[in-house]
DNA sequence: AAGTGGTCTAGACCACTTC
DNA sequence: AAGTGGTCTAGACCACTTA
């Protein structure tokens, strides 16, 4: 079943049909009223039952093919896509990450401060010396339990007001019309310090993923340099490689 | 400047309109007819300039947007992304990896043997449970030092001789049209245990990043799935990112 | 206020798969 | 032959940026 009044109850008022198409279409197939290797049905009866366009249902499923839920056939139909792990190679934030693992993001804030930009930020960036960014600690949790130690630093000329950042930092970065489009992410392996220990709960020397994140607007500028230490025991890092 | 026999011109007959139009845009991107950071005529120009409808134009920067070539700005225009040099999301073997970062590989052969496949590698490649491989286990070094144990399987239809791989295993590939052009590659932390820490020269208990890879020909065929396991204190990942 | 991208409609025809 | 997704048109209004 899927009815009209679903999709209108969706969302709020300014979002988009085919997003909150989209959002009604993931929830059927999470609970599972579309099996894997289902077919859905047919765009034009999509559009017809939820009296929308066909252009609409398929910017839905446009949007839910990039997110690896659905795939089509050309002159078969559209089907719910096995579950196969997403490469993470796309520039998502944690939340977002956490949402396609299937996961619920958190946040226990340490700091959120306006500060004085530090050497190396000023290297990173091109500030001035006497520049000032904002600053986001917190420990980043999965369905509760802590996974990750996240230090995020954007310009304030970026980002004036910190206020706007409650769970997601790239949705707030995207409300102002800063989304960055690119980033260049380093990851290494090393050992949890004392202090990293205690926050994510595990025993000191135990197995992180140090990973270096500098994000990029359209224009070229750099806006986000996040450092993170994830829990080896609990997350991993998937990329998609090419031949040249 | 922009034609119409220009975008008819740009590929076979059957050639969808909005990928000819993409690939003519890619083109004068790459030309440096539009530069980086400059915008790019307004979606109705295009439109009415090449004679397609704006949706024809929209679909075009829609691929280019995702190939990474431009990028949207709400209200104000679509600009040439910022070109990102590509460090290592790129699908290259131990040595060609190393050379590019200036190093010189080398290898220890620990075993270089024709084997039944385990369970786990019937799975991954969708061989027979009789099926056999070529096995490859070595320590990695990078300028003479130890840098990574590697693991190596690949189906013995794809590999028939393993005396052809002497150093890469990819130029031994290659020589046989079995080529890997896309890959996966998963990478976590974790602890190095008693056998690697010897073989790399590491402390048990040290930190390593772990990789596993699958590569895959043109056809979709799975080639090669390794299992490494770096030095954490001399090896880091990086790749680079894109918004959807 | 003008111009831009973002969303949406109601149709149409083509290419492909399935029966 | 019927049904599916793939492409395309010609218009419309909205939200946002820029000046």
């Amino acid at each position: 079943m899927m009815l009209r009044q679903e999709l209108l109850a969706a969302g709020g008022e300014t979002t988009p049909i085919y997003v909150r198409l989209a959002a009604l279409l993931r929830e059927k197939v999470q609970q599972g009223e579309f099996a894997v290797g289902d077919a859905l049905p047919s765009e034009r009866d999509i559009a017809e039952r939820m009296a929308v366009s066909r252009v609409t249902v398929r910017n839905a499923i446009d949007l839910l093919m990039r997110e690896g839920v659905l795939s089509r056939r050309h002159g078969s139909g559209t089907y719910v896509a096995p579950r196969i792990e997403q490469p993470s190679s796309i520039l998502a934030g944690f939340t977002e990450d956490l949402r396609r693992r299937g996961l619920v993001a958190g946040s226990v804030w340490l700091e959120k401060t306006i500060d004085t930009a530090t050497p190396d930020e000023v290297i990173a960036f091109g500030l001035a010396v006497t520049a000032r960014v904002q600053r986001f600690r917190r420990i980043r949790t999965a369905n509760g339990e802590p996974l990750a130690l996240e230090h995020a630093v954007v310009p304030e000329t970026l980002l004036p007001e910190h206020d706007s950042v409650t769970d997601s930092l790239y949705a707030a970065l995207d409300r102002i019309g800063n989304k960055p489009v690119t980033g260049l992410q380093r990851v290494t392996a090393s050992l949890a310090t004392e202090a990293e220990s205690g926050h994510l709960g595990v025993d000191e020397g135990a197995a992180v993923l140090r990973i270096e994140r500098r994000a990029y607007m359209a224009d070229g500028t750099m806006v986000e340099l996040t450092r993170s230490a994830y829990r080896g025991d609990r997350y991993d890092f998937i990329s998609e490689l090419r031949a040249l």
